[in-house]
This record gives C-alpha cells, sequence and structure tokens, in this order.
DNA sequence: CTCGATACGTCAACCATCTTGACATGGTAG
DNA sequence: CTACCATGTCAAGATGGTTGACGTATCGAG
C-alpha cells in the first residue's frame, strides 16, 4: 500500500514537472515574439524552417500536426512580414521551398537561443551524464502511442 | 567552432524534445476528454482540486496562472456538471473551499492515470538513476526565472 | 492532349482558451 | 460605517485551432 501510493506521488511530482517546466520554457520566447505581433505558432513555423531550409508546406504541416488552414494564417504573416521566403522547386513547381530570410534567421536565433540559454544553464547545473538520461527519457516520451 | 555547433545542435535537439514530448504526453487525456466536453483547462482545474483537496479560488488561481475570467467559465461546467463542490470555509465565508466529488474524483483518476501509465512506461524503461536525473533536470527548468 | 491526382490557397463558420476592463455582491475587519 | 477582500459576471477581442467546400496551378500517365 505504502508503495502504490509512493509511487504515485512520484508519478504525480513527474506530471507537475512536465507542466511548469514546459510552461517556464516557453515563457520567454512568447515574450518576445509579443513585441514583433507574432504568437507561438510563428514561433514553431519559423524553428522548423530554420532545421529544415526548403522544406515544402506538405513536409510543414506534417511536423506540425495541423490543418493547413490553421497553417496558413501564420505563415502568411510571416512571408508578408519578410521573415520567410518561399520559392517553387526546380522540378515540381507546385511544391513551394521555404527558407528563411536574414531577417527571420535573426529573430529565429534569438528566440532559439533564449531557449538554449535556458537549457545551457539547466544542464551546466547537472551535468553531462543527467543530460544524457534526460534525453533518452524525454525521447522515450515523445515515442510512445504516435 | 566544431564544439560550438555540436553544442547547439545538442540544444535544438533538446528543444524538440521538449515539444514533442509533451504533445505526446497531453494527446491521451485530450482524447478521454473530448468524449466529456471538456477540455485541457478542465484537466488542469481537476488535477490541481484533486492534488489540494479544500484550495480557494485564489489559490487556484495562482496555481495555474490565469485570469478569474479565464478561470471560470471551465469552473462552473466543472461544479454544474458535478466533478467539482464548493462550500464556503468555515472562518472566513467569502472563501470558496474547492472538492473533487466522487464522479470528479473517478475521472481526475482516469485522467491522471493515463499519465501515470504513460510515465510509467517511459521510466521503467529508463531506469530509476535516470528518472531521477530527469527530475532534478526538470525541476531546474521549472525553476529558472519565475 | 486529356484527365485524374497532387500541392497549395482560401472562404466560411465555428470552438476553446485566454486576455483586459469594468462592475456587482457579499463578507470581513478596523 | 467604511474600506478592503474574495469571488462572480458581462463584454469585447486576440489567438490558434477545427471541419467542410471550393479554386487553381501543375504534374504524370495513358
Amino acid at each position: 500500500m505504502v508503495d502504490v501510493s509512493r509511487r504515485e506521488a512520484r508519478l504525480r511530482d513527474a506530471i507537475e514537472l512536465m507542466y511548469f517546466a514546459y510552461r517556464a520554457f516557453t515563457a520567454e520566447p512568447d515574450r518576445m515574439l509579443a513585441r514583433y505581433g507574432l504568437g507561438r505558432a510563428h514561433h514553431r513555423i519559423l524553428y522548423f524552417i530554420g532545421r529544415h531550409p526548403g522544406l515544402s508546406v506538405n513536409a510543414l504541416l506534417g511536423e506540425l500536426a495541423v490543418t493547413k488552414q490553421a497553417l496558413h494564417a501564420p505563415l502568411r504573416t510571416l512571408l508578408e512580414g519578410q521573415w520567410v521566403a518561399a520559392r517553387a522547386d526546380a522540378r515540381d513547381r507546385r511544391i513551394r521551398r521555404l527558407q528563411l530570410t536574414d531577417t527571420g534567421k535573426r529573430l529565429e536565433a534569438r528566440l532559439t537561443g533564449a531557449q538554449m540559454r535556458h537549457l545551457e544553464g539547466v544542464f551546466s547545473a547537472s551535468g553531462a551524464q543527467a543530460q544524457g538520461a534526460w534525453k533518452a527519457v524525454m525521447r522515450a516520451m515523445s515515442e510512445r502511442r504516435r
């Protein structure tokens, strides 16, 4: 009985940690984005285009797991604000290849940089071994039921 | 230079893990809640009342870090649906003490149970040591800049 | 060349969640 | 009595998402 409730208490702690850590993790980029009139949706788009330059709209939809209608409003903002550029694929001109402009790269770097500093502070206080364990756990958590 | 880009790549991986792990972690409760016409907001309320029975509306607002207007719509749903009960504090009758009803406890247990099983599966595959390291990292992440 | 499939864009209606701001009610405490 | 406190509520708006339907340009197979 005691074991059961201890186990449950540990798991409840873990649930709370997921909630609070995620909230803290997204707080600073959110503040930065607000200054440009952008939101978290724009950040995710910038992030994935930065990580995979030249990806198609379809590929981006797949990564974000949202509908194209949900994607288009923020994507259009980013295109109009010259943070993102699109040009047709050379072979199949239906496909729009998305890339960050220089302005987009700078913004993305600032946003991602804030999160990197946050994580770096955390990891450097915890040690390399802890970092590896954390990643393994997070990877397992990402992969369960997809 | 190589070190810098490796470091950045590791941190980028960590950023993605936060995003994907959180998404996977909330997916199943979201599906359950949808069957009752409830959302993630209701889940967080149920969770915190379950964890701290008898807390006041103000304390709940503090934990969730939202405005009272944002809280009230879902809280009212939970009160009307008899998942949550409120009764005035004995000494200061302005304060409403919130508790889960039996129905509320059952729902909360099912939701939280799904997340616990998810986490347990992850932790049991990673080992107790990894679990401790994960928690330390997450705690540090929660606490930075508050 | 035609035709079906593909990649993308867009209009409309709707929902959930959250915000700011203003105001109301009842209870407490000096 | 009065000021403050805990709570509730109305209103308007932003954001980010959904489903459904339709339009357009392009590609590839026959």
